[in-house]
DNA sequence: CATCTTATGACACTCTGTGTCATTATGTAA
DNA sequence: TTACATAATGACACAGAGTGTCATAAGATG
């Protein structure tokens, strides 16, 4: 038993069988070898001798056999915007927080290769891409209230961690294309497009 | 036979009978009535007294029922990036271009009900919202090359692109939700977070 | 061993999206 | 008027995503 399937371990019945990251992994190898809409759901779960709806069970799509794990990286950055303010930093510089959180991100992913490899995936499937916007929403939620907290009205602080969400993902895209190894320096210049409006306010 | 019937006549053969417009106006109607996901492509088709396959011919998937007739908005900016420069303006002015382009998009939408109407439908289905990324696309192309043309590195402009389009996706967004009847604001309120980094460079 | 809990997968179903193909309608040329 | 070319139309069939139901299997607990 591996220890994702001991976390959903309970205290009685029947524990796990299926180890979802395996699964996924094996996934990620079937879709680098025949292609991705090559490579149906029922393949995937031939492949790891389960069935089709147990396969469903855990991923409720077949766009989150690619998107998925984020759970971490959203944790750390919301840490990351937390203390943040338990520093006592200024609210004029928001724009370090953003960076700070970006960068934290980054930081907890144990395995960059097997993350340039999703991207890669994603980037060249388009309806892999898309689904960015709703993956990425737990990341926005999390920046768009840390920017409230800073000072910025509803509006602003809409406009600014969508902004945020969609450099950030740039950064990561333009990250897997290359060979660097460390994706920081490309999300802190993504960053670099961004400013507090000095209003701070929104339409008016 | 309709305006947009007409367009499609060729010299010889068959004219159309279908108007795409005025389907796509049915499907929104019944969207609005039985919503979106209760209402299937063969509902639509039926309504609309066709075959679901002659639906597919003028639209290639649901969601092109609601996302659609982007292109004269496209156009529009293009001709904005296109006269910006012709103006002989600044290059370090290119947030001016962005604004320029994003009011005269505005400009060319015949019936702004219609498009918030279409707005409010995308906001309420992860679904369609996701297809932003798709959709806009074209328009991340031409803001792209216009900012490379105004001297950011490729790396910079995507970050700047991406962030365009975010915003002003979110400036839309914004503007359906309500009824104010000017998206103008809105989108000028959205793009005041952009900021043209100084060394105008990528990473590194 | 009995029982409870939960994973499992078989079955059936709707819907999206695609491909093929015969048919029909209409404009143009002989 | 008669071919003829062109393109719309829709009938049929199909793969695959995603969902719901339900009987069964398997392991943990008492």
């Amino acid at each position: 038993m591996t220890s994702e399937a001991a976390k959903r371990q309970r205290a009685s019945g029947r524990p796990a069988t299926i180890d979802p990251d395996a699964v996924a992994g094996l996934a990620l190898d079937l879709f680098a070898e025949h292609g991705y809409e090559n490579t149906s759901m029922e393949d995937i779960a031939r492949a790891a001798g389960i069935g089709r709806k147990s396969l469903y069970r855990y991923f409720a799509s077949k766009a989150d056999l690619v998107w998925g794990g984020t759970e971490p990286v959203v944790e750390a950055s919301t840490l990351a915007f937390g203390s943040f303010h338990q520093q006592g930093k200024s609210d004029a510089d928001v724009l370090a927080g953003l960076r700070e959180a970006a960068a934290a991100g980054a930081a907890v992913i144990p395995d960059l290769s097997v993350t340039r490899g999703r991207l890669r995936l994603i980037a060249e499937h388009a309806e892999l891409t898309s689904r960015s916007y709703e993956s990425l929403a737990p990341q926005r939620e999390k920046a768009l209230a840390f920017l409230v907290e800073s000072g910025l009205s509803d509006s602003a602080a809409r406009f600014l961690s969508a902004a945020y969400l969609a450099t950030t993902f740039e950064a990561w895209m333009q990250w897997a294309a290359g060979s660097d190894p460390d994706p920081v320096p490309y999300l802190l210049a993504a960053l670099e497009v961004l400013r507090v409006p000095l209003e701070k306010a929104g339409v008016g």
